[in-house]
DNA sequence: TAAAAAATATGATATAAATCATGTTGTTAA
DNA sequence: TTAACAACATGATTTATATCATATTTTTTA
């Protein structure tokens, strides 16, 4: 997979296109010509890695447009644990951790991100309260996200977990509101990746669903004509 | 299950048996007098919980003395997320998430545990930045092993899981250095219910494990014989 | 625009582990 | 010290879903 391109910008975080959403508009002016000097811009092609689980940290990273899948490697199979759209971070997991990378992140969609050294980050943790804060609000979110995956994976039944997956999908990165078309589409092979379950179960299950009424399946594209039912489906026991 | 008993003490975390290993101990002179006059410490037999999934927490939790596991709830079944000891601290999630709590604390041996009025807690994040670093990291941590978890759970077969497990209790609870056997003792449904199979299946597996001399079953208590095998099983293909 | 490759689809079979059933052992309480 | 109960144990059966096999469709590339 080719590199990605680097730009070099001297662009302030208060005058992104994600301000004041993202988590670093809290930089206070003098911390954001310092990140301004630091940062780097990036562009990553779909399904370039931004940054690979095992290797050692040396960024802190804002997605300035784009998508991204957070995903980690268990033997042959890879699971897919979360995701991340503009104005979202990325990375900062394994640099607060001083750890190497614990996920694997790949651009879903053509992605520019916005890199800033890893010491630049930290320094910023701590002397700006109010990030440290945010971050750890971030974290504490992600935590009860993480043990939810887990009931998920192992208590759900597929078919549950891939209502589940579809509803996850519509609600982070929305729908087109003609068609009903999710906004980002994925293969069935990572729809099964999310969900868990193998790639001729996501497509039988989908086939089910399907059948139920609940999605329409166009062109490997899926709409979800039900959303209310697919709710149920998810949260039936 | 009784309530709790409740001892009022003006004890600092200074004097406190965990210093200096829990965090609190980071907190300075005036903030540990603050602390010292508005705790409470709470005596919990084993079996009770410190606090529910679904409820409002209030508090921030200290372990003084004794052991904790965190589970939750997904429809019928209880998963086992994680544990806490001596000089661990828990309940911290959903303060800091402003949430409700998503898991149940419930003590596995006889436990005290100090608890901190929620605002005093918050307070003391937004004051010390050496606390809220090191809240930082162990929710890097924490958030990392609960990927391991969703990994391990959904990737390995039974008996790994249930291998894995003793690893785990042994790794974090410690053993006996004359009969190996753990130091903390778990039903076989608790283990089940940590390994995510059912108490039959975990029953087999146990008895699979000692069939294959790795682990001895004396009396419903489980002793690591062969702890690199052990490790070798929970990680093989 | 044909050929190759990748993604989707569907049927048949295998399998791990849950569930159900019943029995045994150990612990608690009358 | 026996009865009652909970925990542990084991066999038989069922079930969900993975795996294997083979098409079909769509996309990519030569």
């Amino acid at each position: 997979m080719a590199k990605s391109t680097t730009y070099l910008t001297n662009s302030k975080c208060k005058d992104c296109i994600n301000y004041p959403n993202c988590i670093m508009s809290l930089l206070n002016n003098n911390e954001q010509n310092i990140a301004s000097k630091y940062k780097t811009t990036n562009k990553y092609k779909k399904g370039q890695a931004i940054f690979n689980e095992g290797f050692t940290p040396y960024s802190f990273y804002c997605i300035l447009k784009g998508n991204v899948k957070l995903s980690r490697i268990g033997g042959e199979k890879i699971q897919i644990l979360r995701f991340a759209k503009s104005g979202d971070i990325i990375g900062y997991r394994s640099l607060i951790a001083d750890e190497n990378y614990s996920t694997t992140a790949i651009a879903i969609s053509d992605t520019t991100v916005c890199s800033l050294p890893k010491n630049i980050f930290l320094d910023e943790l701590i002397y700006n309260s109010e990030l440290s804060l945010k971050m750890l609000k971030q974290f504490a979110v992600e935590l009860k996200q993480a043990d939810e995956l887990i009931i998920n994976l192992t208590q759900k039944a597929g078919v549950k977990r891939i209502a589940e997956t579809l509803i996850k999908i519509k609600d982070f990165y929305g729908q087109n509101d003609k068609t009903n078309a999710l906004n980002i589409s994925f293969s069935r092979n990572e729809i099964a990746s999310i969900a868990c379950v193998s790639t001729e179960s996501c497509i039988r299950m989908l086939a089910e669903l399907k059948k139920q009424g609940v999605i329409n399946l166009v062109n490997r594209e899926i709409q979800i004509n039900d959303f209310p039912k697919l709710k149920i489906i998810a949260n039936s026991k």
